[in-house]
DNA sequence: TGTACAATATGACCCAGGTCATATTTACTC
DNA sequence: GAGTAAATATGACCTGGGTCATATTGTACA
């Protein structure tokens, strides 16, 4: 294939690669706590040791894995691939989307989340933050959501409220569907809460 | 003191009391993750196993002590205690003193935001919660915030956005001091993000 | 091909959170 | 007091995440 890539990195990703697969299948069949980082580095055949030198912890698995996800995801929000027109409308859609994953279980999206605030900080390193900006920069260009508000500030704003909902909603409160509750908050946010007498004459 | 408490009672109370207290002083002395279950069951004098008796994990004493100091903050939102009459302002006073608080600081927030995740879903256990809910309730019966959302919803996503502007902040992403960005962050809530084009005709 | 150096792999080891069978204390009854 | 049952305390022990000195492998250059 790519013969730029010289033996060892060739190695170094396809190990890279072994571990997540094998973390995913694992995760998936055991869930997140049962799954013992040996288990997974004997999965990909590799020392347990090997395991820390691609990831920082067991838990920073999670943001590489959701990463890979979101990018095939992020597919789905072309226009070309039937998207909708309205950039708010793809937003809406990228956190149902999200929020349907087989990834998404209860435990790892806490898991996952936690390791999002952990790690990284304003900088859309964290996939998630990183497709919403993007995607509130278009809704700006469109003049859907206010151009004076700073979009990364905003994807995070939508990121800690999609979790939020997400994690509330599987802890067992749902006064209605997952999707719909994502959409109301969305417009919630949209539109605000405000109420007849805050800034009456604004 | 209270004599309707039985020996066994109060001696409980008391010995919950000093696992609190000798938690509080060694976070704070040597932070959290240096800080052993051992090093506070020494210092409230008591074996290692009777922590876990009081708290299920080490990371569940910081909503309990967390828990005691928002029942004094409680006070100052008080309107015989110099508080706004507004109870949108109060909202934004009582996030300002909580981001101020010394037990704020960023590796026990991410913990004590994350124990909040992992632990309590929507009814208001976590003290802060039910803080905001009782504001946005009273919020609502002065017409600042509209009158037809949950107030346990919306005190729901005022803690989300807290803690990520709080965690964001730490981590250097500092466009203003913290105490405006959050008031920022509840007029964004307030009147909302939508542009122009957003429902045009609403 | 040999050699020197850097990148990566390894697994014994450490450590702290959490468990649990057992011991101790308290409360209650006769 | 003695006896008994329940609540609580205890610390040896287990477990699994994370470290690190050492071994192995890849690369570069003569």
């Amino acid at each position: 294939m790519n013969s730029t890539l010289s033996r060892r990195e060739r190695k170094k990703q396809e190990t890279r690669q072994r571990l997540m697969e094998a973390a995913l299948r694992l995760f998936r069949e055991h869930g997140y706590d049962a799954t013992t980082v040996e288990e997974i580095t004997e999965a990909a055949d590799v020392a347990k040791g090997t395991f820390f030198n691609y990831f920082e912890t067991k838990e920073a698995v999670l943001p590489a894995l959701a990463g890979l996800r979101l990018q095939q995801l992020e597919e789905s929000l072309l226009p070309e691939h039937g998207a909708p027109a309205s950039p708010v409308a793809r937003i809406k859609l990228a956190l149902r989307l999200v929020a349907e994953d087989p990834l998404s279980d209860p435990v790892l999206t806490r898991r996952l989340f936690a390791a999002g605030m952990r790690h990284q900080g304003m900088r859309p390193v964290h996939a998630l933050m990183k497709l919403l900006s993007e995607q509130v920069r278009q809704a700006q260009a469109a003049g859907e959501i206010s151009a004076d508000l700073d979009p990364i500030h905003v994807g995070g704003m939508l990121r800690a409220l999609f979790f939020q909902q997400v994690i509330v909603y599987h802890h067992g409160y749902r006064p209605a569907p997952l999707p719909e509750t994502l959409d109301t908050m969305v417009n919630l946010l949209l539109d605000g809460i405000a109420g007849p007498n805050w800034r009456q004459f604004s």
